[in-house]
Order: structure tokens, then sequence, then C-alpha cells
DNA sequence: TAAGTCTTTGCAATAAATTTGCAAGTTTCA
DNA sequence: TGAAACTTGCAAATTTATTGCAAAGACTTA
């Protein structure tokens, strides 16, 4: 073989739906299983919205992709070597933003010397107004 | 009438299974819709599930609830005049902990002059890793 | 306090988001 | 290539929450 995937690399069987899966997390930034769905479909019409929950789930084990929560409901996926952030989601808009993950070293450090608690900053959203609805 | 109820001071009608759940949300400190079902029963056997949700909804707007996002999946939901705090959910164990609000009072600043974002830390869990659990 | 009015409840049906069982189809690797 | 292990698609089952309605209950007022 040529060059070794990197899903492969991880000891993971490549299928076109695990690859595409993976791309359309990459591609999409922040997306919901359905969204993925939605876009996988544009290059492979056929693919099962419960093929892309497990390999969601394969591939966040095996460390591509992770998810965390923003809104109200469900999970959405981003790609595990994008540069992480904070979710800023206003309840007003619904608008999701971010902000550099240092914004909360501070905070992150208080949890810890307090309480020794690890936070991760990136799994939930931080929820409040945004500015251009206060 | 010997003296006002609170939930009838809001202006709401005073119903067994609305007194019922709002005792109940204030005994659980935070439970899921689902679990305060369960603990009305106790006193008021056929209460329906969807009763408990409406009920929810209905205290929440008249400001007696409040709801908020720690597990994976649904809310949870806690008195509005009790002592609010961050929740801190370990991703290992499950445990939910929690601190002072004022933990995250320099967070809250910064997001405040640098996105112009009014947060409310109460609302979604901070999510980690609890010291014992490290 | 009984009538009238508006609200709430229980129940059944529905909805949305996942998850699971299984048979058939693929991917690997010797 | 062939056997073993893993994946997929599909349908059915789960879980969590919401909605329509008719009956029951709470309030108000005369």
């Amino acid at each position: 073989m040529s060059q070794e995937n990197e899903i492969r690399a991880k000891g993971l069987r490549l299928t076109p739906q695990r690859q595409l899966v993976l791309d359309a997390v990459r591609q999409l930034g922040h997306a919901t299983p359905d969204e993925i769905a939605a876009r996988v479909r544009q290059a492979h019409p056929g693919i099962n919205l419960s093929t892309v929950y497990r390999n969601l789930e394969t591939l966040e084990k095996a460390g591509f992709v992770i998810h965390s929560h923003l809104g109200h409901g469900g999970a959405t996926y981003h790609a595990a070597d994008e540069a992480s952030h904070l979710h800023l989601v206003c309840g007003v808009c619904g608008n999701v933003s971010e902000s550099e993950l240092s914004t909360a070293d501070e905070f992150v450090e208080l949890l810890k010397s307090k309480h020794g608690f690890a936070t991760d900053v990136t799994h939930f959203a931080i929820y409040g107004t945004c500015k251009s609805c206060r």
C-alpha cells in the first residue's frame, strides 16, 4: 500500500463511510450528527444515520473527534486537532461564538487549586447573553 | 383565606400536583424531571410525567425553579432561591460537586470585557475530572 | 355557596434523538 | 484467496419530551 491512512494507523478499519464522516466533521467545524449525515450524503447518499452515530463514537474513542454540548439538546462534534476554543452560546439569539482557551486560564487554575478539579472548558458551552442581544 | 400561598401569590393556581412538584425540587436539590416525578409519586401516586414537565415549565416562568444542564442529556432543576453555585461534573465518576459562584468572577469579567458577553455560569456544567478520579 | 369561567390534569398519541439486534456485505492479513 | 473480525443498512426499540383533548378541579363573583 502506498501510504498509510490515518484511520488505519489507529488500528481501525477504513471504510468509505468512516472516512467521509471524519472528513465531514473536519469540514463542518461544529456539527450535529444529523448535519454530519447530511454532508456525508452528498458523496455517499445511502449512508444510514446509525452508521454516522457509530462512527462518531468510534472516531471519538480513537481520538479523531471530540463532542461537546452547546445547545439545550444534543452533542456537536468537531475535529480533535482543530485549535479548540470556548463556546459562548447566547440564550436569546442562539448564536454560538468562540473565545480563546486562554480566557479561561485563571478560572481553570482556581478550580484546580480550590477543588483539585481538572477542567475541560471546551466540553460544555458557556451560556449567557451576547453583546448584541443585551 | 388564612395565609397566602406562595404559588397563588404569583397568580398561579394552586394544585396539589404543582405544590408537590415545587416541594420535590426543593428537597432534591438537583433533579431531573424523572426523579422529580418519582418523588412526587410517593405522596401522589397517579401523577403523570407530562404534568411534571408542565409544572416545571410553569414554575420556572414564575421564578420558583431554574433548570441547568449538567449531564449529557436532559436538564436538571433546582429551586431558584437556593444559593446558586457552579456545577462541577466529573466525566469519570459522574459526580456533581459545587463551587461558589465567586470562583468564576474573574472569568465572567473577562468574557464581558473581551466579548461583551453576559455569562450565566450556573446554566451549564463545568466539565472535567474530579480530585479523586485523577 | 352554586354557577360560570378559566386552568390544570391524565391519558393517549406523537415527536425527536439515539441506540440496538441481526443478517448481509467489507476489510484485513496470513 | 479464505477465514476471521469488523461494519453497514434496516427496522425496531428506547429515551426524553411535547401536544391535543375531554374530564376534573380551582377561583371568582353574585
